[in-house]
DNA sequence: GCTTTTTTGTCACCTGGGTGACACATAAAG
DNA sequence: CTTTATGTGTCACCCAGGTGACAAAAAAGC
């Protein structure tokens, strides 16, 4: 009983997420558009791989996860019908950052997105991603570490939270990564979300565990130290 | 001595935000941006606030910041020179979603954000906003999920991402809001990192509290309790 | 309808991390 | 070089939420 559902102009220029473009052009992207059937369970796309499609949702529910260290599910979110998914394909040579399988079964379009892009805003791919990168990309750094804070202890999530604070404030140093930046224990506490004390308890066993050192008040990481204690892949994003 | 800085096309061009842009670009860029010296402490903006600027953090570090339930700042993200913020600006009609100050003396820059995309992307800036919020939108509200998972609860996690389906999957209903999916507690459980267990015990709690009550599996929930329980102001985004 | 599988509800028990309190170290300010 | 303020280190104690276990209830299969 699975059909190919009408997918036409005006349905999908019903979907907010193409409200304001023109017939010609949502007609331009319906004719680049693979529709697929994806059964419920199925995977679409898994973390790590190439992320070189965009989709959209047509029908039913699909859901974004992210393995954690300990092996568990994170559900990240629930895409419901109309939204588009998967899009760190128009950031410039992005991986998956979640795995997506179908929560019920699925009706799905896929694009890519130079074709998406060039469609409905009429830019050149490349620079439109490289802007894409610039700006939100700051978001999306952001939700990679929430969500994968969501089931780490707070040992990991500091580690998680020195390692992004080394990439931006980082330099390199003959001891290891030196964080040009004065930080107390009472921020780093709030950037992780726990109290003052605990963060200088593990702030201590860390240093024991040779995983930073301390000059005055100037912090010394070692990243790849640093993500092993995260329970990170390491040699990853 | 406090002296404006050199901001000249040069140094600009060495920011990976801009790596890819023309002198052209980045020339005219500047010349519509308004420099601004800002002391340690200081806010720029505050949450919920019309967003109508888009930043250049040119030196210092900035802090991004939230204002949980119970009053607790959540420190969100450090801003490190070169990086843009303020980038809830670049969807249309959005509101500051956090609140940004400076963590040291910061000279920043200033630009309106219709400036900023015709600039470097030449297109409309309706247009490639519009298409910020269809795509990027889920992001951020993501972000918007996760950082104010922060400081929670778990019955008002539980709450937010009850709201959040209902914004996505609900229909009005004569007793309110009808959740179209058939969600078990355990995918609950995995949608705000708890235990299935405590998931039910605070399920049936809000059931007892009239926040929700369910019809066989489908759930239906009254968002304005639910946005009570999750301690948001009442009638906000 | 009856059987099997999946959810729900509720225990008792354990633990990571929050809280308050206070001494000590370090930095700023005078 | 003092004084004052701000961070750090370490307690003892408490609680929200995790874990395992199991019975009851709903769904799904047949």
């Amino acid at each position: 009983m699975v059909r190919t559902p009408i997918l036409n102009v005006a349905t999908v220029r019903r979907l907010k997420a193409f409200a304001w473009a023109t017939d010609r052009q949502v007609e331009r992207l319906l004719s680049h558009m693979r529709l697929e059937y994806v059964e419920k369970r199925t995977v679409l796309f898994n973390e790590g791989v190439p992320s070189d499609s965009l989709y959209l949702l047509v029908s039913g529910v699909a859901k974004l996860s992210l393995r954690s260290p300990d092996d568990e599910r994170v559900l990240v979110s629930l895409v419901a019908p109309g939204e588009l998914f998967g899009i760190t394909s128009l950031m410039p040579g992005m991986q998956r950052a979640f795995r997506s399988e179908a929560f019920s079964d699925c009706w799905v379009g896929a694009v890519r997105p130079e074709v998406f892009v060039t469609t409905l805003l009429d830019c050149p791919f490349a620079e439109f991603s490289a802007m894409m990168e610039g700006t939100v990309g700051r978001w999306f750094a952001l939700l990679y570490r929430y969500t994968h804070f969501q089931s780490s202890s707070l040992r990991q999530k500091l580690a998680l939270a020195l390692l992004e604070l080394a990439q931006k404030f980082g330099v390199r140093d003959a001891r290891g990564t030196l964080l040009i930046l004065k930080l107390t224990h009472e921020d780093l506490a709030d950037l992780v979300g726990a109290s003052r004390q605990k963060v200088t308890e593990h702030m201590k066993e860390l240093e024991r565990q040779q995983v930073l050192l301390r000059d005055r008040r100037r912090l010394i990481v070692h990243p790849d130290r640093l993500r092993e204690t995260a329970g990170l892949p390491v040699e990853e994003k």
